[in-house]
DNA sequence: TGCTCATGTCGATAGTTGTCTACATATATC
DNA sequence: GATATATGTAGACAACTATCGACATGAGCA
C-alpha cells in the first residue's frame, strides 16, 4: 500500500532533532519525536486516513468538484449533462466520473445507453 | 482567475448534444443544456467554491492530511515536530504548511526561532 | 444485419506539484 | 561579532494527472 510506504519512512529520526529537542525539554534522550512519529504512523495505517484521504484527492479537482456540486441539487445527472454543464469531452467526463466512483463518492447506474450518476450518500469524508 | 477561465469554456454547447437531447425530450431547442451550463457557471463563479475548492486541495495530499490530523490532537505543532512525525526534509515541510495557511486552513505563529502551527476554527471546506 | 448514438478505454502529451539539495534569513547564545 | 539552530526560498527533477483524439463496446432502431 502505498500510503504505508509513503509514512513508514517517517520513521527515520534525525539524531540532530532529538539531541535539539533533548536540550529544550531537559528531558533525557527520550524526547517527544518519537512519540509524534508513532503517533503519525497511528493515523496513516487507520482505515479512516486512506477512506479519507481518497476522497479528498477524489474531490481534489474543480471539474469533479462541481459535478459532485451538481449532484448535490439534482438527484441524477447522466454523463452527456456532466458533459454539458463542464464543457468538457466525454472521455475527460468519463474518466473524471469513474475516479469519483472508485473513491466511493458517487454511484452510477446503466440505462440502456445511458449511464446515471448519483451521490453516495454513505460516503464518508473528514479530517482522520 | 484560472478557475473562472476554466470554467468559461463550458458554454461551448455541443450542436449534436443539444439536438440529441431535444429528441429525447420532445421539446422544442431549448433543452437542459444550456440549464445545467448556467447552473454550473453559477457554481462555480461562486465565493464558496473557490475557497472549498482551495482547502480541498490544500488537503489533497497525505503529507499535508497528515500533518492537520496531528494538529486536530495536539493544538499546537512546531514546525521541527512535523519534520519528525512525517519524515520529510525541513524544505518540504515548509513548502506543505505555507500551502496550508495560503488556504486558509492553517495559522502560523512565530515564536523566536520556532515557528508553531495550529488550526482554523474559522476554515470552512465543505461541497459547495 | 447494418447504423447511430452514448459511453468506455487507450496512448500521448502538457501542465502541475511533491520532493530534494543548496543557499538565504533570522534568532539565540557564546 | 561569531557560531549554531530553526525556518524560509530558489531551482531542478521526477512523478502524477487532467486532457484530448482515436478506437472499442454496447444498446436501440430501421
Amino acid at each position: 500500500m502505498l500510503i504505508c510506504l509513503n509514512m513508514m519512512t517517517a520513521a527515520r529520526t534525525d539524531p540532530a532533532l532529538a539531541e535539539r529537542l533533548e536540550r529544550l525539554t531537559g528531558e533525557e534522550a527520550s524526547c517527544c519525536v518519537p512519540g509524534y512519529g508513532e503517533m503519525a504512523r497511528k493515523i496513516v495505517r487507520s482505515e479512516r486516513f486512506r477512506t479519507s484521504s481518497r476522497g479528498i484527492q477524489a474531490l481534489a479537482d474543480e471539474n469533479r468538484l462541481l459535478a459532485v456540486a451538481l449532484l448535490k441539487r439534482q438527484k441524477e445527472l447522466c454523463a452527456c449533462e456532466i458533459q454539458a454543464a463542464t464543457g468538457l469531452t466525454h472521455a475527460t467526463v468519463s474518466h473524471h466520473m469513474s475516479r469519483l466512483v472508485l473513491a466511493g463518492l458517487v454511484l452510477k447506474r446503466r440505462e440502456g445507453k445511458w449511464t446515471y450518476y448519483r451521490l453516495n450518500r454513505k460516503a464518508e469524508v473528514s479530517i482522520p
